[in-house]
DNA sequence: CGAGAGTCCTGAAGGC
DNA sequence: TGCCTTCAGGACTCTC
């Protein structure tokens, strides 16, 4: 289940393969996905150059060059896709739903067996549209830190959990991580976000920072089906202090770790170390 | 506007 | 062995 870690280890993987390549040939067998693939996705990438990757939140923007005006190739990999490389001989398997042929000879496949994910085009060369436009800060970037959250959660009665996950709040804290970044900064998951006070919202943005940096480092988690652009599983599943280890005892003080539903989410926190 | 529920989808896992 | 149910989850969309 690709976060922002994943999305950003998926981005570095591909960038030295793609960039400055042009796109000889797009290949789309399944359009369903979130949103229909466009019908002329392949007619405006095809003979276009890929000048730069870069992300907002959990969405990678491909720069796509052309002389007669270019765009972006937006890619949202939901909660199942991925997007990888490989050679123009591998054949397509189930869930292989577009490929992408490069001037290098190497193929980017989108792989995605719950169609959460997107591959929309944005016309011109600025980012701008209805998804991109009201997200909240990046996380690892100068405009968020305590005191945004803070503002921002004044009057709201809904969880500091759901209101981290929240990307009009804040980009990129996906279901994992906000419960790792809890734990780290020692706060109850359920408690209401307009209830925190400043000290500790500044504890949980760095908290927040860290988590996702230290998966970005580790080369994003494997929870699931998750898989590092050349093949290989990410590692942060080896360093999880609370997600996925209900009824484990806490790493730091030995209490049973609990889980609740919030959101229809799975959450997972230490009772004792968390309040 | 905010909060909460519903929704898309497939596959893994568990129960019987 | 096999069917049925439940769960997993990002994030938009709808209702109140």
């Amino acid at each position: 289940m690709p976060e922002l870690p994943e999305v950003e280890t998926t981005r570095r993987g591909l960038l030295t393969k793609v960039i400055g390549q042009t796109i000889l040939r797009v290949t789309v067998r399944d359009r369903r996905l979130r949103w229909p693939i466009p019908t002329n996705l392949e007619k405006l990438l095809e003979g276009r150059v890929v000048t730069g990757i870069s992300r907002r939140g959990k969405y990678l923007l491909w720069d796509i060059e052309a002389s007669s005006g270019g765009g972006i190739l937006l890619c949202h990999l939901g909660m199942s896709g991925s997007l990888f490389t490989t050679r123009l001989s591998t054949p397509h398997a189930k869930h292989d739903h577009v490929d992408i042929t490069l001037g290098n000879k190497v193929l980017v496949r989108y792989h995605d067996s719950r169609r959460f994910g997107a591959m929309l085009w944005i016309a011109g060369a600025i980012p701008s549209h209805p998804l991109l436009d009201t997200l909240g800060p990046e996380p690892l970037g100068d405009h968020f830190d305590g005191a945004h959250l803070f503002n921002a959660s004044r009057e709201r009665t809904v969880s500091i959990k759901e209101f981290i996950m929240n990307a009009h709040i804040v980009v990129g804290v996906g279901n994992i991580y906000a419960s790792e970044a809890l734990f780290a900064a020692g706060i109850r998951p359920t408690t209401p976000a307009g209830r925190v006070s400043h000290r500790r919202y500044d504890l949980l943005a760095t908290a927040i920072q860290r988590t996702l940096a230290r998966a970005i480092d580790a080369g994003g988690s494997s929870l699931r089906d998750y898989v590092k652009v050349n093949g290989e599983p990410g590692h942060f599943q080896l360093s999880a202090n609370v997600y996925d280890c209900a009824t484990k005892p806490c790493r730091v003080c030995g209490t049973l770790i609990k889980t609740i539903r919030q959101g229809q989410r799975s959450t997972y926190f230490c009772p004792h170390c968390q309040r």
